[in-house]
RNA sequence: GUCCCAGUAGCUCAGCGGAUAGAGCGGCUGCCUUCUAAGCAGCGGGCCGGGGGUUCGAAUCCCUCCUGGGACGCCA
C-alpha cells in the first residue's frame, strides 16, 4: 500500500469540520475521497492491478443527476500506468469501496468513471443536523484558529468612496466573513494613507476652499482636488469654527484645517461603507509608522541585509538582486520616503510586529504592478512571501446608458458609493459585485442596474427566504410543533434535490476559504433558491397530514437556516417578508 | 516594447482537465378557488476570439496571433 504523501495528510486535516451534534466529522466530499483511496490501496494489495503510486484522487460533483452525487476519474488516470482498460479498473475498484452509512452504491461508468450515490437516509439525517446546528452547520475548521488579516478598500482619505472601490469593499468583507466561518481568526483592516503628497495636496485644496467660503480670494493649488464635496466640507468647517483659520499663518491653518478635513473625510468613508455592510476591526494609520519609528526600523533592517543602495541622491531597494526587473526608490533625493517605503514598513508591521500568520490585501488593478516588489521586500525582511496574498480586483467601468463615466477624484467627477446605494440599494449592490470573479473587468451600467433592480437575482434569492419565513409564520400561528418530525418521510424528488443543495454549504465555505473566490456564493444561493422554489411549487408543506407536515416543516426550517446563512456570508439581508 | 487581466447565448456573467457547455436578464408559450406569481413549467438561442500543439479526453493546460482593459515615475 502506498503511504499517503505528507500533502495528502495535510489536506485531510484541512477538510475536517466540527460543530455537529455527533462531534467532529469530515466533509462528505473528503470522506468519499478517502474511501476511494482506501479502495485503490486494497485493490493493489490484492493484486487486482499493479501497485503504482496512486495519483492525486479528485472527487467532483457531476452536473448530471444520473452520474450520482460524486464522480471520480481515478480509473482513467490510472489506465496508462497500469496498462489496463480504464473500465476494467473501475469495475475492479467498485466492490472495494467501503460504503459505510453514507453511500448507497458505487457504479462503474464508461469510459472509466466511478459514480458515487449517497444514501437517502444519510441525506435525510442532514436535515436534522442542520436544524440542530443552526448556522454553525456551515462552519469548517480549515483555518484552525490561524490569524489572518484582510486589508481592503484603503482608499486615500482625500474624497468619498466611489463605485470602483466598492467592488473591493464587497469582496473583502465577504472574504472576511467566509474565512471566519472557515475557522480563521480574522482582522478586517483599513490602511489610512494619511502621509505623503496626496494628503498635502488635499489639505491645501481644502484650505483654499475654506478661504473661499469665508469670502477670500483663493486659488486651488496646481493639480488640486476640484470636487464639489470639498466646497461643502469647507462650508461646514466655517459653520462649526467660523473664520478663525483665516487669521492664522497659512502653514498652521493648512495643518489645522487639514486635520479637521481628514477626520471628517474618514467619517464620511466609514459611514458610506457601513451603508453596504462593510465594517472594519482596525483603521491603521500610515503616519503612525513614522511616529512610532517602525518605518525607520524597517529601513534599517533592509540596510543591514544589504538590500539598499544610494544612487543619484536617493536610496534604492535593490530588487534586481532578488530577480526583479528594476530597483525601486525608497527614499527620494529630497529625503522623503516613497509610498513603497511605508508599504514595506506596513507589511513588516503586519507580520513581524502584529504576528499575522497570513495577510490578504485587496488592491485595484491599477496597483497590480506593485505586487512583485512588495513580495520581494517582504522576503528581504526575512519573512515568507507566501504568507502574503494580493488579490487584484479588476476595474469597474462606469456607464450611464451609452455614455461612459470617467471617475476622477481630483476632477471631481465621481459616482460615489453613496449615489450607488441610493440608486440600487445595498443588497443588490453587494450581490451584483459579488457575482463576478474579481479578475474579470466589469461594466456597471448605472441605468441598467437601476432598471434591473426589480428583476435582479438577489430578489429571487431573498424571495425564497421570505417564502420560508411565511410558511414558518403560518405554522406557528397554527400552533404546529414539528420538532418530532420524521425526516425519513422526505422522499419526493423535489425534497431530495433541496436537501442535496443544503448539504453543499460547508463544502462551499471550505472551497471559498481555500481559493479566496467568493463569487461562487451568489451562484450557490441562486441554485439553493431555485431548489426551494421548485419544492414549494410541488410540495405543499402544511396539509392535513400531520406527519408529512412536520417533516416538511423541518426541511423548510433547515432551508431557512442555510439560505439565511449564505446571505449572511455575502452581507445581504434575509427578509422575513417581501 | 515588457508585464498582468479578460474574450463563452442578443446582454451581464459562471464553468478553468472529464461524460450532451450553464445561469440570470431580454424574446416567445402556458400555469394563481390551495402556505407570497418578486414564483413554476416549456420553447428558441453557441465554430467557448483565430490557429497550432499536449492528452484516453481541452472552453479549461502549452505556444502563437488578434481584440479590449490595466500597469510599467525620486505619484499614490
Amino acid at each position: 500500500m502506498q503511504a499517503p504523501s505528507p500533502n495528502e495528510l495535510d489536506c485531510s486535516k484541512l477538510f475536517t469540520w466540527a460543530d455537529t451534534s455527533d462531534g467532529v466529522s469530515m466533509l462528505i466530499t473528503e470522506q468519499v475521497r478517502q474511501r476511494i483511496l482506501q479502495a485503490a490501496a486494497e485493490a493493489q494489495a490484492k493484486g487486482l492491478f499493479p501497485a503504482i503510486a496512486t495519483p492525486e484522487v479528485q472527487v467532483e460533483r457531476p452536473s448530471k443527476e444520473e452520474h450520482g452525487d460524486f464522480a471520480c476519474s481515478l480509473p482513467l488516470k490510472l489506465a496508462r500506468a497500469v496498462r489496463m482498460n480504464p473500465m476494467e479498473i473501475a469495475r475492479r475498484l467498485v466492490p472495494m469501496v467501503p460504503l459505510g452509512e453514507e453511500m448507497e452504491k458505487v457504479e462503474a461508468a464508461p469510459p472509466g468513471f466511478l459514480n458515487i450515490f449517497l444514501r437517502e437516509s444519510w441525506l435525510q439525517r442532514q436535515v436534522d443536523a442542520i436544524v440542530e446546528a443552526g448556522p454553525a452547520y456551515s462552519n469548517v475548521d480549515a483555518g484552525q484558529g490561524h490569524r489572518v488579516q484582510v486589508e481592503f478598500v484603503s482608499v486615500n482619505p482625500t474624497g468619498p468612496v466611489h463605485v470602483g472601490h466598492t467592488r473591493g469593499a464587497v469582496l473583502g468583507s465577504t472574504l472576511a466573513n467566509v474565512l471566519k466561518a472557515a475557522g480563521y481568526q480574522v482582522t478586517r483592516e483599513y490602511y489610512i494613507n494619511d502621509a505623503g503628497n496626496q494628503m498635502e495636496l488635499f489639505y491645501a485644496s481644502l484650505y483654499a476652499r475654506y478661504l473661499q467660503a469665508v469670502g477670500q480670494d483663493a486659488q486651488l493649488p496646481n493639480g488640486g482636488y476640484q470636487g464639489a464635496y470639498l466646497v461643502d466640507e469647507a462650508k461646514e468647517i466655517v459653520a462649526a469654527h467660523g473664520d478663525r483659520f483665516a487669521k492664522m499663518s497659512r502653514e498652521q491653518a493648512i495643518r489645522e484645517v487639514g486635520e479637521l478635513g481628514l477626520r471628517r473625510m474618514l467619517e464620511v468613508i466609514r459611514q458610506d461603507l457601513a451603508a453596504i455592510g462593510v465594517e472594519f476591526d482596525q483603521w491603521f494609520s500610515e503616519k503612525g509608522l513614522f511616529e512610532s519609528s517602525q518605518y525607520q526600523r524597517t529601513v534599517e533592517l533592509l540596510r543591514q541585509g544589504g538590500h539598499l543602495a544610494e544612487r543619484e541622491g536617493a536610496i534604492w531597494f535593490v530588487s534586481t538582486a532578488l530577480g526583479e526587473d528594476k530597483d525601486n526608490v525608497m527614499v527620494r533625493s529630497n529625503g522623503l520616503p516613497t509610498y513603497f517605503a511605508s508599504d514595506a514598513a506596513y507589511h513588516y508591521n503586519k507580520f513581524a510586529v502584529r504576528g499575522f500568520d497570513r495577510v490578504i490585501n485587496i488592491w485595484g488593478a491599477d496597483h497590480q504592478g506593485h505586487v512583485p516588489r512588495l513580495k520581494a521586500v517582504v522576503g528581504a525582511l526575512g519573512l515568507e512571501p507566501s504568507r502574503l496574498t494580493v488579490i487584484i480586483a479588476q476595474m469597474v467601468a462606469l456607464k450611464r446608458g451609452n455614455e461612459r463615466v470617467k471617475a476622477s477624484k481630483r476632477k471631481g467627477e465621481i459616482v460615489t458609493l453613496r449615489d450607488l446605494v441610493a440608486e440600487v440599494g445595498p443588497d443588490a449592490c453587494r450581490f451584483f459585485f459579488l457575482a463576478r470573479s474579481p479578475e474579470s473587468q466589469m461594466e456597471f451600467d448605472l441605468e441598467l442596474a437601476q432598471k434591473q433592480s426589480q428583476e435582479n437575482p438577489v430578489y429571487y434569492v431573498q424571495y425564497a427566504h421570505a417564502r420560508i419565513a411565511g410558511i414558518l409564520r403560518n405554522a406557528e400561528e397554527q400552533g404546529l410543533d414539528f420538532r418530532r418530525g420524521d425526516v425519513a418521510l422526505l422522499r419526493a424528488p423535489e425534497e431530495m434535490a433541496l436537501i442535496r443543495k443544503l448539504v453543499l454549504l460547508p463544502e462551499l465555505v471550505q472551497s471559498v476559504a481555500d481559493t479566496l473566490q467568493p463569487h461562487h456564493l451568489p451562484h450557490y444561493a441562486t441554485e439553493l433558491a431555485t431548489a426551494f422554489h421548485w419544492f414549494y411549487d410541488h410540495c405543499r408543506v402544511i396539509t392535513d397530514d400531520p406527519a408529512l407536515t412536520s417533516a416538511r416543516l423541518k426541511l423548510v426550517e433547515a432551508s431557512g437556516v442555510i439560505l439565511a446563512r449564505s446571505l449572511e456570508l455575502m452581507g445581504v439581508s434575509a427578509p422575513q417578508r417581501m
